[in-house]
DNA sequence: GTGCGTGCAAAGTCTTTGCAAACCG
DNA sequence: CGGTTTGCAAAGACTTTGCACGCAC
């Protein structure tokens, strides 16, 4: 995703600001890709230290409401946050707290085995559908 | 899952106390399923209100530990508690927010789908595998 | 120019911690 | 009785909010 593609999405709804590009970059230009907000702030930091915290905060709001960020709730209190380019799931180590992606191939098949539960779909319209795999890195086994 | 249960899975680790059969008692005895500590909080309160909130949340802590209570973490700062008797997964109201239980089917399938995939298998040991639906519930499809 | 966006600091929300007293085994 | 556990209040971590100023359109 380009910042020209965000200028796009954003615009209409929001302004375009030096800001919201900054932090953008900062999320698409690098490997690493769940950032909390410290994450963000050290990024943004280095080239841009009068950016506050909650310029972070506001932004990724809204990044999140055009659909180009999606944040992650894991078994931690703080929130990760990444840019959402195609769908996929996540394995969260229990060990290290090590987050890697898995791309998806199973939510299909998981949104129809629900869909077959008649009953569940009378009752509840599933718009999406998450899986968190929990386990051991490499890393992490090797250790043990 | 009852009292004696409770005792026995907790001896010898831990120590069996008036506050933590309460506060067992407060999440096993209740239809309602997920729980904030607040939500304990008041239940407890109704007969102990000398039971304070660090209680609860060491309590908690403990019952993860020994396994019969899981943590929920949604899209929402706050965290959810359950007693986890039986495996089962979450469909989340994205407008009221209400936890709707799923019973689990849909686990064991997707846990082969990705050990189909040798070289996830090979960097990552999956040990659990949780499952959250997003969607809209009867009541909120209704009101739009 | 107007109103949305920003930076700062203060406030808010949820959770954890320190400590003396109380309790379990 | 000795080490856990508790209740309280204070501290901590993360996030949100209020406000005056600045900037995009």
């Amino acid at each position: 995703m380009t910042v020209s593609d965000l200028k796009q999405i954003i615009n209409g709804k929001y302004k375009m600001t030096r800001q919201r590009e900054i932090v953008f970059n900062s999320m698409n230009n690098k490997p690493h890709l769940h950032f909390t907000v410290e994450d963000i702030l050290d990024i943004v930091h280095e080239a841009h230290p009068e950016i506050g915290v909650a310029t972070i905060y506001r932004t990724l709001q809204i990044f999140i409401q055009v659909g180009i960020v999606q944040r992650l709730d894991l078994l931690n209190r703080r929130a990760y946050y990444e840019i959402s380019e195609q769908k996929h799931h996540h394995m969260i180590c229990l060990s290290c707290g090590a987050i890697v992606e898995v791309t998806d191939e199973a939510t299909e098949e998981v949104l129809n085995m629900v869909k077959r539960k008649k009953q569940v779909l009378n009752d509840f319209r599933v718009v999406d559908c998450q899986i968190y795999f929990y386990g051991y890195c490499k890393n992490c086994q090797a250790i043990r």
